[in-house]
RNA sequence: UCCUUAGUAGCUCAGUUGGUUAGAGCACAUGACUGUUAAUCAUGGGGUCCCUGGUUCGAGUCCAGGCUGGGGAGCCA
């Protein structure tokens, strides 16, 4: 039995033994148990016969013990039940010189360097559990409608997927690989006979499995090489792709949408505690912000607005509109200019989500020249059938589109974004037999966590953040 | 990568214009108390003031360079 478990059905009289880490100690009488199944505690009374003076010293904030005793109700005022403890055992010490969690509040950046160890603080592992509880949501959601997971290789040797920086993956002896003669390394004479990366997206490869196997989705760690130094990017991270044949973009953004609700609703009905935890804790860090950093409503109430209304649908042209009518416009508060054929800016963005339309917005129809060679040429030639889903908080938590499905217009993008033809020759082979209209869309996976947690620095919703200049762990 | 801000006890932080022996709360140890809820009270121990160099009679404090963290931007998911 776990405390879960214990608290789920009050079993008064019940005699139990049970394992866990001590959160405190108090009076030299009450201990503080968590064992990591739920947020709450259970209260342990240990009276002298069942712990000599010697083992009552070796219980400190972190130590591990074994509780044998009764389930009874509980005669102070905080909790319902408490486990009377005949025998306590200490299985694990844990020196308070030495260990760094204390019962108090601690800084994420603090517990940020203490990553083996912040599972131990209720506001990680609450994080940790919801963190399962979208994963689990995701795989539930994908099979129950018929998808089939792909495991996208997680090495690749295809050098044009356009999506940022890549790692190489060598073999090589890095004091003295073989080069050519022009000075240049050899990468023939590699492990793979080629120059290999880790990847940066599973699309093109769901791309080549819903072409057969019709709706697909890929869930798996991604790697991106770049100088990214913000509180919402990682150099490793998982993402969802989903990748659906005879889909167009509208179908796309259903899908989206729905997905997103699902996985929202699936957290609200099975981490409500954790999100409780966190709400309160977020309530309680925001009392110490500006009035105007402060989120607009309780965590919950947030999640469930989402999952209860549409999302806003709109283009990028219309986008533009908008913001060039916008008082904020014409009032100068944008630093950056708005203009047709730009990219948007975060704070364009913000403005959008946060202020104008105050829900989750989904953009169409970019201009072809800022979005990837993959994405379907629209009739008027300049837009692509491009889509972003922006959240209020973290911004795009989604990017996707409908595929540039025809040969001949797939080969001039590649021509005018010079990725080498022969380079993708197995994506193109695609248009080439059987081709069909498909599209899908990208998942940041921390970016869910982020969103549903509350947690507004992504390195706090991953067990082992690896980040520029931190791979410890 | 750019802008900005910070680094002082195990943690959170204070430290005035450059000036004697660098402080507080929490944590820890000892004692008191014993149905407590981050218990309380008393006493005590605990410092590479991020690193390197410089200015100065004297640097936690001023200057230069570096390292690391936070916030913002770009890139994006």
């Amino acid at each position: 039995m776990n405390i879960k478990e214990i608290l789920s059905s009050l079993p008064l009289g019940t005699a139990i033994q049970l394992n866990g880490w001590v959160r405190t100690f108090r009076n030299e009488q009450f201990i503080a148990l968590n064992d990591g199944s739920c947020i709450s505690n259970l209260q342990v009374v240990v009276n002298a016969d069942a712990l000599s003076e010697e083992d009552s010293k070796r219980i400190h904030t972190g130590a591990c013990i074994s509780v044998h005793g009764t389930l009874t109700e509980s005669l102070g005022k905080g909790q319902a039940i408490e486990l009377t403890a005949s025998k306590v055992e200490v299985l694990g010490e844990s020196n308070p010189n030495e260990f760094p969690i204390q019962m108090k509040k601690h800084s994420l950046e603090f517990l940020r360097e203490k990553a083996h160890l912040r599972f131990r603080t209720s506001t990680f592992s609450a994080v940790f559990r919801l963190r399962h509880q979208l994963s689990f949501a995701i795989h539930n959601y994908f099979n129950q409608n018929g998808f089939v997971n792909i495991h996208a290789p997680i090495i690749t040797g295809s050098d044009a997927e356009g999506a940022g920086e890549m790692f190489t993956v060598s073999n090589f002896d890095l004091e003295n690989p073989p080069r050519k003669e022009d000075g240049t390394i050899d990468f023939g004479e590699d492990f793979f006979g080629k120059h290999t990366h880790l990847t940066v997206s599973g699309q093109l490869e769901a791309e080549l499995a819903a072409l057969a196997l019709g709706k697909v989705y890929t869930f798996g760690p991604t790697f991106r090489a770049e100088n990214s130094n913000t509180s919402r990017h990682l150099a490793e991270f998982w993402m969802i792709e989903p990748e659906v044949a005879f889909n167009d973009l509208a179908a796309n953004a259903d899908l989206a949408e729905d997905f997103l609700k699902y996985c929202i609703r699936y957290v609200l009905e099975n981490g409500k505690e954790d999100l409780l935890f966190l709400q309160e804790r977020e309530a309680t860090e925001d009392k110490q912000k500006p009035t105007e950093e402060r989120q607009t409503a309780p965590l919950i109430e947030r999640l469930e607005f989402v999952a209860n209304n549409t999302f806003e649908r709109i283009t990028y042209t219309e986008a533009i509109d908008i913001l060039l009518n916008s008082s904020h416009y014409k009032k100068k508060k944008f630093k950056y200019p708005i203009e047709w054929g730009i990219d948007l800016q975060s704070e364009h963005e913000r403005y959008l989500v946060e202020k104008h339309f105050q829900k989750p917005v989904v953009l169409t129809n970019y201009p072809a020249a800022i979005k990837a060679f993959y994405m379907r040429l629209n009739e008027d030639q300049k837009t692509v059938a491009a889509m972003d889903i922006l959240v209020p908080g973290i911004g795009e938590i989604i990017g996707g589109s409908q595929r540039e499905e025809r040969y001949d217009v797939l080969l001039e993008k590649c021509k005018q974004f010079n990725i080498p033809e022969e380079s993708m020759w197995w994506y193109l082979e695609t248009r080439k037999f059987g081709t069909c209209q498909h599209a899908g869309f990208g998942l940041g996976f921390e970016r869910l966590v982020m969103y549903v947690t509350g947690m507004t620095n992504i390195r706090d919703v991953i067990p082992f953040p690896r980040t520029p200049k931190n791979a410890e762990f």
